[in-house]
DNA sequence: CGGGATCCGCGTCGATACTG
DNA sequence: CAGTATCGACGCGGATCCCG
């Protein structure tokens, strides 16, 4: 089923209208990354860990006609693409942070799965 | 790429440890619901609209695994069970409500995109 | 009623090659 | 550097049938 479907059968859910648009596990830790400020591809390459090409331009993509993330492509060689958050993907900011929050306090209570820190998104 | 490889090229980020254990929006609109309490199968069925059987199966059962959700089965004819939130489940509300509170604000400033009011997630 | 088991189509995703 | 294009595998998830 489509998540528009999916959408419309929840009858406009607040929930599944955020799903909607934060809907795969690389978007969030695309978010998680923008949050702390503009990055450029090939930084966001090695940030989001294990993501492949692909999915990176495709994430991005999307998530910029939804409005959440602006693209900045500089006329310059070779190419520099930068992308920031809109206000609308800034205004995400709770949202990854109560599942930063979550995580850390889990991962408090569960010492076995952790084994290295990483930085939270910071508050703002 | 695995999920758990997927932590651990994220060197067991916060974000991305909820994100494992919320990956699916099935998952999520499950979560919605039982935040509002116990749930029978047959009622998650209809409430989380558009779930198969199958996904609804397979979904409660890793939640349960997980431990995010508890299973109580009554030995009774025709068989009966309940699904409620563990304490750890409990504890993601902050997360869905801030799903929930994003999507109503986004939802309000796009009022072509909705159709029909859902009651949110109550806080508590 | 609340599943379990099976089949299988189709979309997702990675890998690879190529380009402005 | 930041993509685009193509191909192929694989697993998600729906459909169906069955059972205690």
């Amino acid at each position: 089923m489509s998540s528009r479907k999916l959408l419309e059968q929840n009858g406009i859910c607040p929930v599944a209208t955020t799903i909607d648009l934060l809907s795969s596990k690389w978007k969030v830790l695309i978010m998680r990354d923008l949050l702390k400020g503009t990055r450029r591809y090939s930084e966001l390459r090695t940030s989001v860990a294990g993501i492949s090409q692909k999915m990176l331009t495709q994430s991005l993509r999307e998530m910029t006609d939804d409005g959440l993330v602006i693209r900045k492509a500089f006329p310059v060689i070779p190419p520099k693409v930068e992308y920031h958050l809109s206000e609308l993907g800034e205004s995400m900011r709770p949202i990854i942070n109560s599942m930063a929050d979550w995580g850390s306090d889990y991962l408090d209570h569960h010492p076995e799965k952790r084994r290295v820190t990483m930085q939270p998104t910071p508050a703002q």
